[in-house]
DNA sequence: TCTGGGGTCCTAGGACCC
DNA sequence: TCTGGGGTCCTAGGACCC
């Protein structure tokens, strides 16, 4: 029993804006309402932010990453930028040849924080239920917010203009009774439009995008259906489930659902508002030139080990599995797994399993391009001890913490187990380490 | 084109156990 | 003696997202 009304209009952006709504239907298994959801995405989100620290950039073409000359990928160019070719995750020199008259800046990640958690508590005062899902999106379900804000499509507009007005930021929102939906409409609504899905339309909305569009299907994926001759949605909503199931395996399954509309596979079989908990927590450094300093590559693995386990700190939880990540000149790339007998949340334990795990396996003498230590199988607490640890373990701990308070205080490198370890070859790690470990070892130097 | 950093989810094989 | 099957854990790699 579906019993919205439909009064379509077209809009300057050829965007579709439906004012009635739908209120309830009836499903096969019984009186069922129909959820209602929206998908808010921060247009352009980091240049934005740029700009209103820095309004001259306002209309230019604009890139945030780093600079032109440097190692490393474009993280969000202006729509100025955008027309000559540019976009996210190109590498910052091509994007350089495409437009040389941009303007590189270097990324903010604390203020895009502090934006994005701006944007959050504003969202939250509209509907509690609220999954921010990146920094700059979140899905928002606002069933049975009616009386409060009225009808989805007027409610979407009403929170639209809220973000704009104490932000000073442009989103764009897809609405629908499916989140994958609303994410792909807000994405057809960019920019700083308003997208409602009617519920029964989904597929006919999707049925002319490009497979792409779909959340979940990449580079390699499109490549892979476009061999099968399916390029558009409206392609696969023809083929049989059980085709799919049997060529992708689960993923096929999962894409016939969405191509139908329907949240299905990996992450969207969350709900909004679902406990999510941290699976793994890791951090890596690419140096600007490639090295094959062993005093180098431990100090920089015992640097990324202190920020991986302060996180957990942080996080109250104990890691059970190290993982050391090396990438070769040529960009050839291992991953080496150490599981240890309890959780651990202390610098050196992941320090030196990570560090033994480099001189197992790396090719002897290779020079290294990048390098990465991830904690994953977080536990809530350590586990299993031997009783002989326990004491040493109790002191670390204590010691650690007060470390990071000392961080917390007078910056992130004032304390650090990397700087003990280079010794005489602290000239060398100088030029070879991140930026803001260089200037700690000036610092302590002064 | 000379390719960041932080995540999630999935697959597949082997060890090991019952 | 020449060989089952299911469950779980571990490891490695890869696609994908922002």
């Amino acid at each position: 029993m579906l019993v919205y009304r439909e009064d379509v209009c077209e809009t300057s952006q050829g965007v579709l804006r439906v004012r009635s709504y739908t209120q309830r239907t009836l499903s096969a298994a019984g009186c069922q309402t129909l959820k209602t959801y929206f998908h808010i995405d921060m247009d352009a989100f980091f240049v934005s932010v740029e700009e209103l620290f820095d309004p001259v950039l306002k209309g230019k073409p604009v890139v945030v990453g780093g600079r032109p000359n440097q190692r490393g990928v474009v993280s969000a160019a202006s729509y100025a930028a955008r027309k000559f070719g540019v976009h996210s995750a190109m590498p910052l020199r091509t994007a350089y040849r495409l437009c040389p008259q941009a303007i590189f800046v270097d990324g903010h990640l604390d203020r895009y924080r502090d934006y994005s958690s701006r944007v959050f508590r504003l969202l939250k005062t509209f509907s509690p239920q609220v999954d921010m899902a990146s920094i700059d999106e979140a899905y928002m379900d606002v069933t049975g917010t009616e009386r409060l804000h009225g009808p989805p499509l007027k409610a979407a507009h009403l929170l639209h203009e809220r973000v704009k007005r104490e932000t000073e930021l442009n989103c764009s929102i897809g609405v629908a009774a499916a989140r994958m939906v609303a994410k792909v409409a807000s994405d057809q609504a960019k920019p700083n439009g308003v997208l409602w899905i009617v519920p029964g339309q989904e597929a006919r909305f999707l049925a002319p995008l490009d497979v792409r569009k779909i959340p979940g299907v990449g580079k390699v994926s499109e490549k892979n259906l476009a061999a099968l001759g399916i390029r558009k949605v409206g392609d696969l909503g023809r083929l049989d489930e059980r085709f799919l199931a049997e060529r992708f395996g689960q993923w096929g399954l999962a894409l016939a659902g969405k191509a139908r509309g329907l949240d299905a596979g990996g992450w969207f079989d969350h709900e909004v508002g679902d406990e999510n908990d941290p699976k793994s927590i890791s951090h890596e450094h690419t140096f600007n030139e490639d090295t094959a300093d062993s005093s180098v590559l431990e100090a920089t693995l015992a640097h990324l080990a202190e920020k991986v386990g302060r996180r957990l700190r942080e996080h109250k939880v104990f890691a059970r599995t190290i993982q050391l990540k090396l990438r070769y000149t040529d960009f050839s790339t291992i991953t080496r797994a150490h599981s240890l007998d309890h959780g651990t949340q202390l610098d050196h334990e992941i320090f030196s399993a990570a560090r033994d795990l480099m001189r197992e396996n790396r090719k002897p003498g290779s020079t290294i391009r990048l390098l990465g230590v991830h904690a994953s199988s977080l536990e809530q607490d350590e586990g299993q001890m031997s009783l002989l640890a326990e004491p040493i373990t109790e002191r670390w701990r204590k010691a650690l913490s007060a470390m990071d308070q000392i961080r917390d205080k007078f910056g992130e490198s004032s304390v650090s187990l990397a700087s003990g370890l280079t010794g005489r070859f602290r000239e060398r790690v100088h030029e070879a380490l991140p930026p803001d470990v260089g200037d700690a070892k000036r610092r302590s130097e002064d």
